[in-house]
DNA sequence: TATTGTTATACTCTATAACTATA
DNA sequence: TATAGTTATAGAGTATAACAATA
């Protein structure tokens, strides 16, 4: 593949900005809040498609071992449960409780709400449309790689 | 798409699609690469500007102490030297050696070149253009949050 | 007193390896 | 044998607190 000098551009300010994001996201969390993979597993329930761990870890991209960490921190808070699969005694049936659902919608959810806030006041109703469409492009970058 | 996609709709695809990034940019990362954070030093110290501990902790916005950490890591490796700063004794002036720069640009670093590889096979000129953009973008999110 | 940096400690998120239970 | 999940352990990347040296 020929060295392209647009993309290695394009890969050095994504991997700047992005990683500026990610660390002030979650500095923003505070106590008792969704963290960044524990929103993400709910979200992913609330769309529903995925109810296992496995399958989970897969759309997320991590191991199902590190999913089945995050899914054991919500059940102890009661965010999600957990039930046998009749099909299949391996599998185990995750779903968001109603609690869950709640959290993952209050917009006291500090990160989350401080987000939409400098979205809402910092930017132009054009530049948020252009970062709705970017955010499908680095989702789809993100299944590429 | 809509027309006037509400900040709250933009905050939750941002932070999906920026997990996922972040996470599989994570994984890409081989045995004695560059990590992330290691990377975004190096290319401050590179553009010149900041080269103090703090200086560079404000930048990337952690703590001193973090930044002093990843610091530590490069200089052992000797990518980046500290030394006395004549006017004040109580800094110290980093630098970025020239093993350190030249690791920064090298393309065998795996996780930039795949970027690269995908974005330059995956996406359109027009794409790219957008993801540059939003780049721009998402770190002014970063500052006003 | 305030600032720069270090050391010590701990938390979150992730990984791999080894195991059990079920298919 | 292969798959779903658990437990144990480790590493990266952060944080805060307490400290020393210098301004």
């Amino acid at each position: 593949m020929r060295d392209d000098p647009d993309a290695g551009e394009v890969a050095g300010a994504l991997r700047t900005s992005i990683g500026l994001l990610v660390r002030r996201l979650r500095q923003l969390k505070a106590e008792g809040e969704l963290t960044l993979p524990e929103s993400a597993v709910l979200a992913r329930l609330d769309r529903g498609g995925a109810t296992t761990a496995t399958a989970l870890a897969k759309l997320e991209q991590i191991s199902p071992q590190s999913m089945g960490a995050t899914l054991a921190g919500l059940e102890t808070r009661g965010l999600v449960k957990r039930g046998p699969d009749p099909q299949d005694g391996r599998r185990a049936v995750v779903s968001a409780t109603k609690a869950g659902l709640r959290e993952l919608r209050d917009r006291r959810n500090a990160s989350a709400a401080e987000l939409a806030r400098a979205l809402a006041s910092g930017f132009s109703r054009s530049e948020r449309k252009q970062l709705l469409v970017a955010a499908t492009l680095l989702e789809r970058l993100a299944q590429n790689l």
